[in-house]
DNA sequence: GGCTTGACCACGC
DNA sequence: CGCGTGGCCAAGC
């Protein structure tokens, strides 16, 4: 578990818990978010603590999940109906433009 | 204080 | 779309 607090981590995952079903956002924008550019620490976080959080809702900003959770989070935006969009090769994408999160 | 690592990003080709 | 390149920045040593 994580202390509550103010630092980095804590406004980090306040955010990712602050994102409805059925939309994401992606690292850079949880970043922006708490007025940061640091993308790459967002990343760090959840990689550290987001099996406690609802990971599956902060991708890349191409649209990929999380690298080596791809099957995971499928079934999670099968259950919450998020947009996806599918690719001539059988992968997949989240439709950033239709399930973007703008708080 | 410098250097490395990292679930990243924008841009060009 | 895929790949390289340079850039960002927090955390740990």
């Amino acid at each position: 578990m994580h202390p509550p607090g103010d630092d980095f981590v804590s406004r980090v995952l306040a955010v990712v818990d602050a994102i409805p079903a059925g939309q994401v956002m992606t690292y850079g924008d949880v970043a922006a978010t708490i007025g940061s550019r640091a993308a790459r620490a967002v990343g760090t976080v959840m990689a550290r603590y987001g099996s406690e959080f609802t990971w599956w809702r902060v991708i890349r900003a191409g649209g990929h999940p999380p690298v080596c959770h791809e099957d995971q989070a499928l079934s999670y935006y099968e259950h919450e109906s998020t947009p996806l969009k599918w690719m001539p090769d059988g992968s997949y994408r989240v439709n950033l433009r239709l399930a973007r999160y703008r708080p």
